[in-house]
DNA sequence: AAGGCGGTGATTGTGCACAATATGGCCAGG
DNA sequence: CCTGGCCATATTGTGCACAATCACCGCCTT
């Protein structure tokens, strides 16, 4: 099965693509990403694949081991912990600009951010869910106009995306979708503080919400178990 | 001149030279990096030299213009500002965790890496003395244990490094030794709470010796000014 | 039978050649 | 004299082929 994608395939799209792919856990931590398959798929060759694996291993998202491959990463329960420390570091601060700055195209924004969250999740759709409730993260720091720590939160959200796959307790509800807007509200209301404490619980929530005891090895593959 | 650099010349050795020339400020910012150019000066072929831009604009240490070249990044006003709110979000608690955590290795190290810089400018290595200087902050987040917001500080030290190039008021006195010798008795007595008010002071301090008003246009080049 | 070891296959790493595209100078027209 | 478009040139973007390296596996030795 070759060409499966039409021909805009440039690294950064193809970077793009792998990226949502991983997000909405199409592809599962550990799971091997040949330079080969991949060029296969999306009709491109090895250089532009090699360029886009590189990109995302740049962002945590996939670990390369020289002359093994690139497989998309296991971030271990320490890095799992440090992601959320960094996120509860940047994020409360980053609500709190943004709520200060607000505009209704803004708000129309995210509104129609939540409901096609919603939307996805009524269809089934956990991983484009995740991937939305992801992006609402993204959207504040750039609102709160600030590009550079925005960078920085996209590469958090990415790898919480992996962590969830990790060690995501319960496979039911994604819910928080009440907390996105409640979060809203507080934008809307252009209240600062109150848009910070929210967002600061709604972290320690989602931390809150996953096994990240130090065993938690779901053995997805277990030669690599003995690897690092 | 070709192959000035010995064998072991792979992409991240490449990039890693590439950043030091860079925080050294051997290559200022607006300079262009061509592919052919550097290639012939390390003894490698285009391909490694393209991974390596590749790397150092995924940290924005350059910008790639399609079909264009690399060049090095000139940060704008905004993104200098962006930098230094983004390194006052994340570093004082930095010092708060490492003072915490501070080990007499640690201490030996950075006292060695004190002296290192000290020796650097007396010996009027300007350069060499703003990279290790710079590498300084970087250590105290290694000290915390926070291998993921190291990652950022970093990109942020890396980038703040193009900002100096670009913005620095004075050309005298690198100064604000004084105040890594200050953080680093914070460290040694444990004083987390001291630790993070001088980051803080720090961070205020460097930000102040910063001339960025928004005409601050040091004229490199003027056909960039129209650019994006 | 267990452990060490070299053959073999597959996958990645790199250099190279060709294609695509932007740049700058040149020429024609007003 | 200035403006507009065109072509030559240089540089980057990409595919491809060869080389390097590692994992797997069967065999030999003890």
């Amino acid at each position: 099965m070759s060409d499966t994608r039409s021909h805009p395939a440039s690294p950064d799209t193809l970077a793009i693509s792998l990226t949502e792919a991983i997000h909405e856990h199409r592809v599962l931590p550990g799971m091997k990403l040949s330079e080969d398959e991949v060029g296969d798929i999306y009709g491109v060759g090895r250089t532009v694949v090699r360029q886009a694996l590189r990109s995302l291993a740049h962002d945590g998202l996939v670990s390369i081991e020289r002359n093994r491959g690139a497989f998309v990463a296991r971030p271990s329960v320490k890095e799992a912990r440090e992601v959320f420390e960094a996120r509860a570091l940047l994020e409360p601060r980053m609500a709190r600009a943004a709520a200060e700055r607000t505009t209704k195209e803004d708000m129309a924004l995210l509104r129609a951010h939540i409901a096609d969250e919603h939307a996805a999740l009524d269809a089934g759709q956990h991983g484009r869910a995740l991937n939305l409730s992801g992006h609402f993260h993204v959207e504040i720091a750039r609102i709160a106009d600030q590009a550079t720590v925005e960078g920085f939160i996209r590469q958090l959200v990415s790898r919480s995306s992996l962590v969830i796959a990790l060690y995501w307790r319960r496979r039911n509800a994604m819910c928080e979708s009440h907390a996105h807007h409640a979060l809203l509200e507080a934008l809307s209301a252009h209240d600062g503080a109150g848009a910070e404490e929210l967002m600061k619980g709604h972290l320690l929530d989602l931390l809150s919400q996953l096994d990240l005891r130090d065993q938690a090895w779901t053995g997805v593959s277990l030669r690599e178990a003995l690897r690092p």
